[in-house]
DNA sequence: TGAAATGTTGGGGCG
DNA sequence: ACGCCCCAACATTTC
């Protein structure tokens, strides 16, 4: 029997063992396998991940390295381009193939065409597998064959579009290498400065979002419809996180919901998700250009106190403040709060969107490129399919709809306590005002008349 | 995956 | 008893 030459594995963030398609390919070559992840410090990458992905990567690295060590494999890190580290791997280890599963932000496809140039300049295969979607960006279009742009028709598209190869489970056993190539330690790739820990709610890694699906499924799927939108109750699956990086895969939740009653409404989250794949993958300048045109022209008016009024929690209306701290401090934010707090600063304040999106790519751990550009065009009314523009939440009102007993504006903003029910998502007009706490930094109808004007101004 | 303004209706108080 | 008015409550339109 011939010796196989060895494959190496290109982890990128794909960061688990069970559905993972390039894993699974190795594994079945029979060849040793060499798993990587290379740490790219790219200056010239506007959207290289904020300081919480960074720390979540991380950990969920140190769980992989470990799960791949139980079967006998050694995750190598590296440091450096990844075209440049992966020529070099295969130098090193002499393998023919490198395999990976595709992303598709308009970053990793460029990164994925440099490495796939230079292992073939060097005489190295790339082998692509598909993991990171339901179904491929492209392949679901309209009936004139162009992209979808409106998410009900393209949920309806999505629900035609053949069954889905059932998920794979993690490879039992792998062949090792004889000798590892070198490998860079988590602290030289991160760097040893204490990063903020990770809170202990969040368990980053393959067993984490496994645990935490199956959490969702047993306790919350069942009420998720309704329960998702309040804030206060664990309604939500919180597993942005684990999706982002590819701990669990939207596959494997697809199919383990997918037959339980009352699965819908999550399911149709998943496909928002493709959604904004899809779309950024036709449209990858939208991380930056608002998608109708009209908006080029809109009079924002950027200002630096408004917006750290806004970051950090200090508008005086009780539910923004509370997302916006509850963001700062734990690097996550309830999805409805996100909806409130983004309109607040896009309307009430005039602020750019692209603000936004930045705050919350350098915040969130589970900051998504495609997720963040669209949900932020979305709620700026500039968007696909996005809320007209004269959709202007009401904080008070959404407040007392979707936190009506405050316990979630309590727990995020203490200067609160005291005011009477009644009274917390409008202190204002309690009789006694909560010392320490802002005033509204802007009035909620004169705000909302003024964003209506500006929207007046570049409507056709 | 709004909110506010405006319109309509119907019950009840009251002269 | 009747018409008038007020105003919830709900529906529709507008932003």
């Amino acid at each position: 029997m011939t010796k196989l030459s060895p494959v190496i594995l290109w982890f990128r963030r794909d960061l688990r063992l069970h559905d993972n398609p390039a894993l699974a390919a190795a594994v079945r070559s029979g060849a040793p396998v060499v798993a990587a992840f290379i740490v790219s410090p790219e200056a010239d990458d506007p959207w290289s991940p904020g300081e919480r992905a960074q720390s979540w990567l991380r950990v969920s690295l140190d769980h992989l390295a470990a799960s791949l060590g139980e079967r006998g494999l050694r995750l190598i890190l590296r440091i450096g381009r990844p075209e440049l580290c992966l020529a070099q791997l295969a130098a090193e280890t002499g393998a023919a193939t490198v395999l990976w599963n595709t992303q598709y932000d308009p970053t990793d496809r460029a990164e994925e065409t440099r490495v796939a140039e230079a292992l073939a300049k060097v005489g190295v295969a790339s082998r692509t597998h598909e993991s990171d979607v339901l179904h491929r960006p492209g392949s679901i279009l309209t009936g004139a064959g162009r992209p979808h742009s409106v998410f009900t028709p393209f949920y309806r598209a999505f629900l035609r579009m053949p069954p889905l190869a059932p998920s794979l489970s993690a490879p039992r056993t792998m062949t090792p290498m004889r000798r590892w190539p070198a490998s860079v330690s988590l602290n030289t790739a991160f760097g040893k400065q204490a990063q903020r820990p990770i809170l202990s709610d969040w368990h980053p890694g393959e067993e984490g979002a496994i645990k935490r699906a199956k959490r969702f499924k047993a306790h919350a799927l069942d009420s998720y419809e309704s329960a998702r939108d309040l804030p206060a109750v664990e309604g939500i699956s919180r597993l942005s996180p684990h999706l982002h990086f590819g701990e669990v895969s939207p596959r494997q939740l697809w199919q383990s919901l997918t037959t339980v009653p009352g699965s819908g409404a999550f399911l149709r989250q998943l496909v928002w998700r493709e959604f904004a794949r899809h779309i950024l993958f036709h449209k990858p300048e939208l991380t930056e250009q608002p998608m109708r045109g009209a908006f080029a022209k809109f009079p924002w008016q950027p200002d630096p106190v408004q917006t750290s009024a806004w970051q950090e929690g200090r508008t005086g209306y009780p539910l923004v403040d509370a997302g916006m701290r509850e963001l700062r401090e734990t690097g996550f934010m309830h999805n409805r709060v996100r909806m409130v707090v983004a309109s607040f600063l896009v309307k009430h304040l005039l602020q750019p969107w692209q603000t936004g999106t930045r705050w919350f790519w350098d915040q969130l751990y589970d900051a998504d490129l495609a997720n963040n550009t669209l949900g932020w065009q979305w709620v700026a009314g500039c968007g696909p399919d996005a809320a007209p523009y004269f959709r202007i939440f009401n904080p008070v009102l959404q407040g007392e709809k979707f936190d009506p007993e405050g316990a979630y504006v309590l727990r995020w903003v203490p200067e609160l306590k005291g005011v009477p029910v009644r009274w917390l998502h409008q202190p204002w007009l309690a009789s006694v005002k909560p010392r320490r706490y802002p005033k509204p930094i802007v009035e909620h109808t004169a705000a909302r008349e003024r964003a209506l004007a500006a929207y007046a101004t570049i409507r056709d």
